[in-house]
DNA sequence: GCCTACTACTTAGTGCTACTTTGTACTGGT
DNA sequence: ACCAGTACAAAGTAGCACTAAGTAGTAGGC
């Protein structure tokens, strides 16, 4: 992965999982494995699960032991009302970021 | 400001002062003053004077000093080629981001 | 029975970046 | 003399993605 990339991602990253978790509940591995799917190529495992904890420590989630039929029982996460909140933060500062960007791109003075 | 203002700077910030420094030569007072002006209200003054050190350091900018009517002579920062060259690195890696994040918030799954 | 591969999570340590705080220095107004 | 505004510098802190290594469970090949 990029330097840039890496950098950029710190912030969004998280914002990232938690717009995956709005959209329905999922376990580490399934995020690790659908991030790379999207492109995130290189996203390394731990830094997933280390952000899982930590939002799970924030109180954004709910987590749940699921049994799996291949390996080690899964934590399944889910998106509660404060994570929800939390999330539409998220928008709401990406939003403010995206469009400075915007014009600065169209060569804003 | 925000932590998640702070967190999404990381990575970003950088892209936004070449981006600016793209339009025209800068310094890092002037830089600040525009920055704060723009919405990033709180942004430090040492944030970008190190940031620009950095980029300084990398190569990315020419830096020339000129005299100020008031107070101490301004560093004034340009673009060079290879600082071009970064920052279009910087809005590939920039779009790429924002794709998938549209996606995200298009309720996709 | 052993080895590999895949699934699934954990943890200690590193590097980078924005922030905080404090300090230096020059000018102009009162 | 004092203070506000201009302009830059530097040391220390916190947070996040990455690296690297490890732990565990299941299934298939030999």
């Amino acid at each position: 992965m990029g330097k840039q990339m890496t950098e950029m991602l710190k912030g969004t990253l998280e914002g990232i999982v938690l717009a995956i978790l709005a959209g329905s509940p999922a376990y580490g591995y399934e995020i690790t494995a659908w991030l790379r799917n999207q492109g995130f190529s290189d996203i390394a495992e731990g830094t997933v699960y280390a952000l899982l904890v930590r939002i799970e420590q924030r109180g954004l989630v709910d987590v749940e032991k699921v049994p799996s039929e291949k390996g080690p029982p899964r934590k399944v996460y889910s998106l509660n009302a404060q994570g929800r909140d939390y999330l539409e933060e998220f928008w709401g500062t990406w939003s403010f970021l995206t469009e400075r960007l915007e014009r600065l791109q169209e060569g804003g003075s």
